[in-house]
DNA sequence: ACAAAAGTGTTGTGTTTACACCCATGT
DNA sequence: ACATGGGTGTAAACACAACACTTTTGT
């Protein structure tokens, strides 16, 4: 097969939708666009994919030069290629999410300006580009993710109470859960280290908490064993 | 955002990963590539996207050349960047599925050699580029998705018996199921017509066919339901 | 009459849901 | 002493798994 010059003429960009949660919810880290077509409007933090540059390196590399994390759960979502997607161009984007604890992000803002900010999902109303499409479909692999393996750790501090999670959980799924039955099951699964330590200088009875033990799931994963909520 | 001239020196291409089921097993369609680095190798059918096409269009372009199927079950499974994938240059590919009959498809082998041919998935050994892992994950992905959704009607004859899809979703599973509770399970999901007829000139007590209803299953995703076996 | 696959129910086991009160701490 | 969230068990409803024999056709 010979490539031939025209089929040369595209660009591949990738987009990070990147989760961070907190008790007000679930928020992602959007960037003001400087120029170009979608001037002053909010977009998915992204850049070209470079030549010599592995596809799935190029979201990492701009999750580092964002928030200074490396090693941070991150998944392939999904390919956006309609013709029209870009004003200025054919670019077919790489949709990734990753989740990351946000008192762990360092975020680096290069004209100290306001220019990079968290958002809640739910104040989130027009985007740059398809971005809100891009946003949607993350999300909502992220909620499908989240039923069948113990993702949303990576959201929350390594030391966490099992209220946390399940108010994590809660606002993923946009749904209640009965607390005796999320605790009793979420136990069962067995994926937590159970050290004995608590909450301190709480205004009600201290909680006890607990670590994603990951050796655990990762022997539980090998025998086949499938997490659910 | 600028888009500076050294990113357009590399290309996209969409590969497509076509299931057909027969009562031998579950089989894909290659194709034996002419030239280039894996020349007289078997690969999966696959062109670069155009630089005028939407990006979905152009595995369903690929798919209509090779069997005139139009309107057929296609979905993305994920797009695989390495830099060294392609030995000649650079080049991203978006990886599909698709599921046909393969009583409908008619194979279009431009050259009348034979370079177009079904392969039973359990033949297969060693293809072209990095073919085998878009080949696993698109099986991966299509397991999943066959306990979630009623695909699979796809691979079938318009009518069919339920030991015929038992038997597609035993093969794909690669898991023997209970006859009894299959039945019970699939039927109470309610998204089969009660067609009235029976197969004929069968030697065996004949089978009651079914058809797949469409418009009951929609409803039903609308209301939420949630599929699973 | 035999072979081949179709068709059909029941029972035990495990899983899921619904639900209400006492406990430990800070103010 | 009060307010705040933490922590705990049981029973009923439901879903799942295991299991064997009769029926209808062609040869």
């Amino acid at each position: 097969m010979a490539l031939e010059p025209q089929y040369f003429s595209s660009a591949f960009s990738v987009d990070n939708v990147i989760f961070g949660f907190d008790k007000e919810g679930l928020k992602i880290l959007l960037i003001r666009k400087k120029e170009g077509p979608f001037k002053d409007m909010w977009g998915l933090p992204g850049d070209l994919v470079r030549p010599d540059e592995d596809l799935e390196l190029s979201p990492r590399r701009v999750l580092e030069e964002l928030t200074g994390l490396t090693n941070v759960f991150l998944e392939q979502v999904k390919t956006f290629g309609k013709v029209s997607r870009h004003p200025l161009g054919r670019v077919i984007t790489v949709a990734y999410y990753s989740l990351i604890n946000v008192a762990n992000a360092q975020i680096n803002d290069p004209d100290f300006k306001g220019q990079v900010q968290w958002h809640y999902l739910t104040d989130i109303d027009k985007l740059a580009y398809d971005h809100e499409e891009i946003v949607e479909e993350c999300l909502q692999h992220l909620k499908r993710n989240l039923r069948v393996k113990p993702i949303g750790f990576e959201l929350l501090p390594k030391k966490f109470t099992l209220s946390e999670i399940q108010s994590l959980y809660e606002t993923v799924l946009s749904k209640k859960l009965d607390k005796r039955n999320f605790r009793k099951k979420f136990l069962s699964m067995d994926v937590l280290q159970n050290i004995t330590e608590y909450q301190k200088g709480v205004a009600h009875r201290p909680a006890r908490l607990y670590q994603f033990d990951k050796e655990k799931y990762q022997q539980m994963q090998s025998k086949g064993f499938l997490f659910e909520i």
